[in-house]
RNA sequence: CGGGGCGUAGCGCAGUUGGCUAGCGCACCUGCUUUGGGAGCAGGGGGUCGCCGGUUCGAGUCCGGCCGCCCCGACCA
């Protein structure tokens, strides 16, 4: 394609709204624009980006007997209420009345529907299995929409669903996603990981997420470098390093008040009482539903709600200020567990080890007051849980190596759903021995968007994209110097022409700009292999140049198209 | 939802002890020159200063309300 046909609006500067570096350079590009918070054009560079991913996607599933439909994004209420959702989901999910009056939900999600079909057309165990697809908008009314194209209020997203008879089946249906996911994220260039994860509100058994390593990222995983674990920070086990400072004080120790005036930070209280955090117990009032919980976990640990919330099954807050008063009758600060009445959880790290029992230093729950001397089992009865987050140097919750914590973009995710949707949409079929039961279900997706923004997290430099070769808008940008040069034009049509009929997609810039500029272009747009036709086009020589780096070297007009596809082949 | 910031030309920004015709860079249009790393000169177009209300002789500037956008946190596939 000519450049002069191409609307793709280039900018020097970036974007003053712009904190990552794909945000920046997808739309300095010109690939995409931001339409309103959360909501995104995707300009003719960065729709074929996302197309290119989308037919990767649609190869990988279709190789695995998937197939392609398209379902409503536009949903009556009345399918949503029959799973809970509509109750359950709240604000997330976008909700108004049609002109009859009917609460209507534009769909975040697609399972509901896809039972909903399943329900009316599947009947009989012969039926299945079955995989179906799409390539879909999903809408969610994102509390925060940020990263440019990374958390976005409307986006594109490959959702399949799986239909067993069983839960055999499930596993065979689980294991050809994983196949297929696998393949389409190392086909689309990127360094990922496939972590598990919380199935959250899907529901449901297993569940795995696939993760881009990115900064901007904004999940966290745990990862061992010696046996493979890999797990969502949100769930990810892992057993604390026991402090170096083993404290002094025996286990037989007798409480005792000590004043810590206006003390109320773990940092301020060790400073001020000269003890390591890890000496410390960090104490933290909970509301789940109506009742208050303190949540206790090591001064030098940090609580992961969602921990708390899979153990107590109930959705937990924070206590504000007032409630934790009400609760421990002292202020957020000199909160401790000795002599509360409520339900008190300790995190795994805090259980008693053989032998002599740790002492530590908790709040009194009287104001600028601590007690020292505190010992669990006898001072107060905890129920014990994993609560505390994983972290870096830990060990490893499968054989104990060191695990590390890595920033990542969520890619993809995997869920084994059962039948907590066919049930309440009546998705049954009849086995074998003529008894109905209800279809076992999984749910897969992928964010295309998604792909294309982690791809430019994980390959760029400070002049632009360097787009993987799978994903890239063009394979070849074709820089033409002298737009009004006769025989610039010759050449660099006849090349093009020479590529285009071996099947690449070139971008020949024939714009009549100042050689830089269109330099500076071709590096921000970020084609695998660039080619100059410039000076030397009258003695029938061009200028190649992968875009990753490299050499530029001149190759003679005739041989231009072989070395053009070994620098190609060569590129990641 | 809590905290912070911003809103002035298409983009990036300056201008706020209240003052006359609102400015700079880039981009855009015309002409000439230029042409291997985001050109030079000359001329030119483009603004409800986010919106509504108030104070004032006079508001981009002060006051009140609202809206939008970004960042941190909470939440979230």
């Amino acid at each position: 394609m000519r450049a002069t046909a191409l609307f793709m609006p280039t900018i020097k500067e970036d974007p003053a709204d712009a904190e990552a570096a794909s945000h920046k350079l997808m739309v300095r590009g010109g690939f995409v624009r931001q339409f309103a918070s959360g909501i995104y054009i995707m300009l003719p560079l960065g729709w074929r980006v996302i197309q290119r991913i989308c037919e990767i996607i649609r190869e990988e599933m279709n190789a695995i007997g998937a197939q392609e439909l398209s379902m409503p994004t536009l949903h009556p209420a009345d399918v949503w209420q029959a799973t809970g959702r509509y109750d359950a989901i709240g604000q997330e999910m976008f909700r108004f009345k049609d002109r009859g009056g009917r609460d209507m939900v534009l769909a975040m999600t697609h399972e509901e529907l896809f039972a909903w079909l399943a329900s009316r057309e599947l009947r009989s165990y012969r039926d299945l299995p079955q995989t179906w697809y799409q390539i879909q908008l999903k809408f969610r009314d994102e509390p925060r929409p940020k990263g440019g194209v990374l958390r976005v209020r409307e986006f594109l997203m490959k959702d399949s669903y799986t239909f067993d008879i069983d839960e055999a089946g499930l596993e065979e249906s689980y294991v050809k996603h994983i196949g297929a996911y696998d393949r389409i994220f190392a086909r689309c260039g990127l360094e990922f990981y496939r972590v598990e994860s919380d199935s959250g509100f899907m529901g449901g058994g297993q569940a795995h997420e696939y993760m881009a390593p990115s900064s901007a990222g904004e999940d966290k995983v745990a990862m061992c470098g010696s046996c493979g674990y890999a797990a969502n920070v949100e769930l990810a086990r892992s057993t604390a390093r026991t402090p170096t400072s083993a404290n002094a004080t025996p286990g037989d120790a007798a409480l005792r008040e000590v004043s810590t005036p206006e003390q109320r930070t773990i940092d301020e209280v060790s400073a001020f009482l000269h003890i390591e955090p890890s000496q410390l117990i960090k104490s933290l009032v909970y509301i789940a539903g109506e009742a208050a919980v303190l949540a206790l976990v090591r001064g030098d640990h940090s609580l992961h709600e969602n921990k708390l919330t899979r153990y107590l099954k109930s959705e937990v807050r924070p206590a504000h200020p007032e409630e934790v008063k009400e609760v421990t009758g002292a202020e957020v600060g000199f909160v401790g567990p000795v002599g509360l009445s409520v339900r008190i959880i300790a995190d795994e790290a805090l259980r008693p080890p053989g032998g002599a029992p740790r002492t530590y230093t908790a709040g009194a729950n009287k104001e600028h007051t601590h007690l020292q001397g505190v010992v669990i089992g006898r001072d107060f009865e905890p129920e014990f849980a994993d609560l505390r987050e994983a972290q870096e140097g830990d060990a490893c919750p499968r054989c104990g190596a060191s695990l590390t914590m890595k920033q990542v973009i969520e890619i993809g995710n995997i869920f084994k759903l059962g039948s907590k949707y066919s049930l309440p949409l009546g998705a049954t079929v009849l086995d074998e021995a003529g008894q109905e039961r209800p279809i076992i279900m999984g749910s897969y997706g992928i964010g295309p968007a998604r792909i294309a923004a982690a791809a430019v997290e994980q390959s760029h430099d400070d002049r632009g994209i360097i787009w993987p070769k799978s994903i890239a808008p063009f394979d070849v940008h074709l820089i033409q110097v002298q737009a009004k040069d006769p025989i610039q034009t010759q050449v660099a049509q006849g090349l093009y022409d020479r590529l285009a009929v071996e099947g690449w997609q070139v971008l020949w810039d024939d714009r009549d700009e100042r050689p830089g500029f269109k330099f500076a272009d071709a590096e921000l747009i970020g084609c695998p292999v660039r080619v100059t036709v410039g000076k030397k086009a009258v003695d029938r020589v061009v200028e190649v140049e992968p875009r990753a780096g490299g050499a530029r070297e001149d190759v003679p007009l005739e041989g231009g198209a072989d070395r053009i596809r070994e620098l190609w082949e060569a590129s990641s």
